[in-house]
This record gives C-alpha cells, structure tokens and sequence, in this order.
RNA sequence: GUGGCCUUGGUAUAACGGUUAUUACGUGAGAUUGUGGAUCUCGCAACACGGGUUCAACUCCCGUAGGCCACCCCA
C-alpha cells in the first residue's frame, strides 16, 4: 500500500519536471521514469546477463586452449598513437582509411582506438626486445576493437576479439598450429566449422600475379560490373571476391595465385596443408581468398560456420567468425628486428551469434553452470540463518540460489523450480529453533529433516548422484 | 561511404485520423494458516524524439536518432 502511494507522487513530481525541461529534451527519448533517456552510440551493444553463459564459454575456452597451447596473455591498450595502426594495416586499407576511431587528445597528439590488435601486439614484441626470448613466442589476447563502420548484422562498431600469435619462427607448423587452434575453439564450443585457406605468397610474387590478373581483367572489362571496375583499379585482389552474378564467369576463368608462386612459398604451403590433413583439420582450398589487411604474407585462412541446410539469418552476410594469416615483414616493417610470424583473430559477437542459433536449430542445450540447491526461508530469524548457512555452503563449494525478497514459501519454491535446482532447503522458524533444516527433492517432491551441522555432507552425497550428468 | 526497409510496455505483437491503445510472455500481489512444475483473480508496464498538415495524429508528411537489410568492407 505505501509503496503505490510513494509511487503516485514520484509519477506526479516527474511530470512537472519534464514540462519544465522540456525544451531541453532534445532527441532523447523519455524513460518510463520520466527522465531523460539515453540512447545507445550508433553501433554499440550492451551484453547482457542472459547472454553471460555464451560469452563466460568463450572466454574458458580461449583461455583453456591457450594453456594447453602455451600462449601467455598479452594485454595492450585500447588508446595507441594513431601512425601504430596506419603503418601496419596499411594505408589504402578501409580499415584505416574509413573507419579507424581517430582523434586528438588534450595535448594534440593523434591518437586512435584501436581496430584490432596485431599491430599492437608486434608493437610490444619490438617495444619488449621479445625476440630475445626464446623463440617463438606466443601470445594471445581478448578485448574490445573499434571500426567506425556502418552497423549492420555481425558488425559493430564496438566488438571483441579474441587471438593468438606466433612471433619468431616461419616454420609452416605454427601456421598449422594457429588454424588448429582456432578449430579447436569452435569445435570445444560446440559448433562445427571450416576452414577457408589460401596462400597469398611474399609481395613479389604477389606483385607478379596482380599484375597478371589485371591484365586478364582488363580484356574482360566490359563484362564487369561497376563495383570491378573500381577495384581493377584500386584494389586488383578484391576482383576475386566479387559476389555479383556477371562477374562470376569472368572469375572463374581468372589467373590463380597459386601458379605464381616460387619453390618456397609454394612448399610452405603444401607443407600447411599436410599439417592439416595429419591434424584432421577440415580445410578448403579458396582460391579466390586474400584479405584486407596489407601486412599478410603467404598463408591466409577464414573460418565459417557450418550451419547445414538451414540457411542463417541472424549473421546476414557477415559470416567469417574470423581470419588471419602469416605476417613474416611486418615486425622489421614496425621497426623491430626482422621476425617472422602468423596469427589469427575470431570475432566473438559472431561467434556467441552462430554458436546460439546453431543450438536453436539443432534444438540443443547450451550447457550452463547450475546451482546445487535453493535456500528458501521463511520469517526474520530464518532469513538470518539462511544467509550465514548459505555462505558456509558456499565457502565448501556449493553454489545456492536464494530470493530474499519473496516472502512466501510458494514464492521461493515457484522460484527454484524454474531455476530448475534439484534440491530446496527449507529454513523456517520451526528448523531454526530444532536445529535442522528440511532438504526437498524437487523432482520426487520428497523432503528430510536433517540436522543442519549434517546439511553440508548430506547435500554433497545427494548431489554427486549427478556427477557428469550435472555442470 | 551508397541504397532500401523499419521503430507501439522489458520482450513479441494488435488496431484505428477521434477508444480507458489489444493480446501473449514477463513481472508483482493473492486464491484461507509454512510447499513448486496446473488454473484463476487483480496489479505493473508502450505509441523513439522534434516539427508540420488537421477541429483532431500513435496513425499522414518532413527532419533527427536508433535498428535491420544489401552493397562496400570486415570480426
């Protein structure tokens, strides 16, 4: 009753304040409150609790697979001087060119929120003198990017990252060992994927084969459309990831990488690709693959999901979860000693959005941590003895779920039924003065009294009839 | 950066140039005294913002913001 009334003369003082502020309001909308209300910066996202279970999943299994792999975290500043980002990706880059959030700071230095990490992470193996350390060395980091992008689908403007480097060692196994790994995190996550790969050979011969293409293409020029026509110019290796119809013929017939590349690039590449079968990695040759960051050299590879027949539309057209390749000039190219390496990074937003609606369409459960038992209490003197219960239980390993705010039994059992807990404890004022505590079996409905020095033990015993099963 | 579609409670939705703005999920209280997975009752909660047309706008028009889709590009 009181709290209707407090309710009422809020709505009332609310209403006052907005007629006053009203030319204030601009284009914020109104909150129930009343209030001005902010709306989210165009492209970004909030993760909200109901989505932990996919991004907590995630990240152990990053973190799991970087312990197993021997990767050591690295984690480095959002904020980098602005130049860090232009001369690795590369000017030209749409990354850099179009969508990089660049700015002056307070003392007029150009500063840049940083749209991936790579760049970074050689930046502090120069910065660290890392190849004095043995080599390779093996880093990983998970964090948020920027790219002032238009959003769409799987595109953010604020979105994380996940990814693994090698730096120091050229060997094709560590090519191998990245793709493996990135395999492995989707695989552990439970969602099957494939690998797209290619190898885009060292700048020469790169050099050689752009030009070869374009002079296929200019013999094809009428026949393409407007957006090729651009690129024949502007951006050769992007003709081959055209997805206009009238461009498909012209592609097919297209000069492949492949043959321009020498002995060694060429080696390399055969050499990744048996690591792979040997590895059972599921892997498919792309010709047409290059991508679009200028550091690359050599191998290159793309992950998709495997949805199956049902075609996506969550994920629109964004659907690599991730990429990466070698990147054998970039460190002497930053200004470090000449070294050597490869690495990759996985979009998580795409990744939790592929991952939940592969488990809808196949009708799966995404596992989640559950809770051993609900403690439901009834009165004052209970609700004190449950919460200091509840932290013994916890300090023992338990996990208990509570609502303190329910009052009524019904309430709290309704509660824990759909948190679908096996058990409830039951503290009420009867337990309190006897001493005991009643555990109910939510599925039987059959409940026990127990001592509650014995509760610990007792409820450990009943739970690990679920060993496996439960978790 | 270009083009198109869209915006109603927390979510998903209905409707209409003039209604107390629909329904479901959700959420809160309750259906005799301390027992859930069923039903019922009663609450809570919305027309994105600004301007225009009109006697009258949630509804029509314009602008802003945001979302979605395609291109570009990429995670």
């Amino acid at each position: 009753m009181p709290k209707q009334k407090t309710k009422v003369v809020k709505k009332k003082i609310v209403k006052i304040k907005t007629d006053k502020t009203k030319s204030r309001a601009e284009s914020s909308a109104p909150s129930a409150g009343g209030k001005k209300a902010y709306s989210l910066l165009r492209g970004m996202h909030d993760i909200l609790p109901k989505e932990e279970k996919y991004w907590k999943s995630a990240y152990h299994t990053a973190e799991n697979l970087a312990e197993h792999f021997q990767f050591g975290r690295l984690e480095t500043p959002i904020l980098e001087e602005a130049g860090l980002f232009v001369r690795s990706i590369g000017k030209g880059t749409d990354v850099v060119d179009k969508e990089m959030y660049i700015f002056e700071d307070r003392d007029s230095n150009k500063v840049a929120l940083r749209p991936e990490d790579t760049a970074s992470v050689v930046r502090a193996y120069i910065m660290h003198g890392m190849w004095n350390m043995v080599q390779p060395v093996k880093m990983w980091y998970w964090g948020p990017m920027f790219r002032y992008d238009r959003p769409q689908a799987g595109r953010f403007r604020q979105f994380n990252q996940v990814g693994f480097e090698i730096l120091g060692d050229a060997d094709p196994v560590q090519d191998a060992e990245l793709i493996l790994i990135a395999h492995n995190f989707y695989k552990d996550l439970g969602l099957p994927v494939e690998i797209y790969i290619n190898s885009i050979g060292v700048p020469e011969e790169r050099q050689k084969y752009k030009t070869a293409l374009v002079e296929y293409y200019r013999s094809k020029r009428s026949y393409l459309c407007d957006d090729c026509k651009q690129r024949l110019n502007k951006n050769p290796l992007r003709l081959l990831d055209c997805k206009q119809e009238r461009c498909q013929p012209v592609k097919e017939e297209a000069p492949q990488i492949i043959s321009w590349l020498e002995e060694e690039s060429k080696n390399h590449f055969m050499k990744v690709l048996e690591y792979l079968d040997e590895l059972a990695v599921p892997y498919v040759l792309k010709p047409t693959l290059v991508r679009g960051l200028d550091y690359y050299t050599r191998t290159v590879f793309e992950v998709y999901p495997v949805m199956g027949e049902t075609e996506d539309a969550t994920l629109g057209s964004q659907t690599a979860l991730g990429g990466g390749g070698r990147y054998d000039l970039l460190v002497e190219e930053m200004g470090g000693k000449p070294a050597p390496a490869v690495g990759f990074s996985l979009g998580i937003e795409r990744s939790v959005t592929a991952v939940k609606q592969y488990f809808d369409t196949k009708q799966l459960k995404f596992p989640v941590q559950q809770v051993d038992a609900f403690m439901a209490q009834l009165g004052d003197q209970a609700r004190r003895r449950a919460l200091k219960t509840m932290n013994e239980l916890r300090a023992s390993g338990l996990k208990i779920a509570y609502n303190f705010s329910k009052g009524s039994l019904k309430g709290q059992l309704e509660m824990a039924n759909s948190l679908q807990v096996p058990y409830a404890l039951i503290l009420g004022q009867k337990e309190v003065q006897d001493g005991t505590i009643i555990i109910r079996d939510m599925e039987s409905g059959v409940q026990e009294i127990v001592d509650q020095k014995k509760l610990e033990n007792l409820l450990k015993k009943k739970l690990s009839r679920f060993d496996g099963e439960r978790k």
